[in-house]
DNA sequence: GTCTATATCGGGATAGAC
DNA sequence: GTCTATCCCGATATAGAC
């Protein structure tokens, strides 16, 4: 469900401050800009979020909300990490992508280390956990070739970095190819993989 | 010769701010928490750069003339192109680790579109080029196997920022791994293709 | 080449009318 | 809930003494 809780004028404020954060940077833009783009003068943000800091930390929720349920949807799920990893990166690819608000150069944004935003950052850790433990899990069963899992999560998701990129981006069948031949033992089985994993229950 | 063209003074500078981007962001960072950090007053800045604009181009500059010399010099190297491209990854991580200057998420900085950075805009683009054209290189002689090569080129490059990660980074030669298992047809050719690259000759 | 002092500007945020 | 007007602060950059 994604921004439910937004109003559409918030909404508006989100998908117009992540455009504009994502190609300028969080402290580059100002308030005036959103303000400027979405058409209305700039304390009239002000009336729908208290702080420029707390758009930034709503749109990294909107971002992570997804990839982080659909995760922990498949830890429950009796299938092979491999298969579960193969489907949780192109659900959150997907999501990304599709999302009115552009958000994988804002998750990599420096301003999040600040205080301000340590819950936030919480957030990409468990993500970068989860990933990390299907990768160890699919190390454990075999499809998995030897890497470190920690390793191997950064890679993964710095790999999100190249859907964000200006002028034309990577595709996610494109990452997700690029990602599963560098981490299975046998490749060969990636389509094998693929229609197991498009056959995975998700609530 | 790295940052040859700059006194003393002005080498300070330039490393302290690197590490102040990289952490904080360019426009999160102010010209006084670059003095503070050298451990002089904010104005003592502009006796070595004219305006603080100039430091990030500089540092911008200083972590791509390697990669891009290494990757001209490959060009006429009568060698693989898979090898090149593996000599040049090397080269190209290396300097990026070693440098005092903390520079790879200096490169992916979204304030760089701004008009002042055009030239350094360049230079990246040239280096997108370089790599293509070295994948484009190893896909006619069958050792990379079928990918877009502009899209294999991002890929590599997305890498770059796993070394520039808060925490742990990742080291190159994990980096180099993952590329080369998710470019080459053959990864088994992985060692043989690294000795290689390490007997080539780099002026 | 570094200092103090300062000019100038733009940014985040608030007050209060409508 | 948007507007105008404004406050206050921090940021870049300059001037001029030492």
């Amino acid at each position: 469900m994604p921004a439910s809780q937004w109003s559409p004028s918030a909404e508006r404020i989100l998908r117009t401050a992540a455009r504009l954060f994502a190609v300028h940077g969080y402290s580059a833009t100002s308030t005036r800009d959103i303000a400027a783009a979405v058409g209305v003068q700039q304390p009239a943000i002000y009336k729908h979020f208290a702080a420029k800091d707390d758009i930034l930390a709503a749109l990294v929720k909107l971002g992570l909300e997804r990839p982080l349920a659909v995760a922990a949807s498949l830890e429950v799920v009796a299938a092979p990490a491999a298969v579960k990893l193969h489907r949780w990166l192109r659900e959150s690819l997907q999501h990304l992508l599709d999302s009115p608000y552009v958000l994988a150069s804002i998750l990599t944004t420096p301003e999040l280390e600040r205080d301000r935003f340590a819950a936030e950052r919480a957030l990409i850790e468990q993500l970068e956990r989860q990933v990390t433990d299907m990768i160890t899990q699919g190390l454990r069963e075999g499809d998995v070739r030897p890497i470190n899992p920690v390793t191997g999560a950064r890679l993964v998701l710095v790999l999100f970095d190249a859907m964000a990129l200006p002028e034309f981006a990577v595709s996610p069948p494109e990452i997700i190819d690029f990602a599963f031949t560098a981490l299975l033992n046998d490749p060969s089985h990636l389509p094998e993989l693929q229609h197991q994993a498009d056959s995975l229950p998700l609530p």
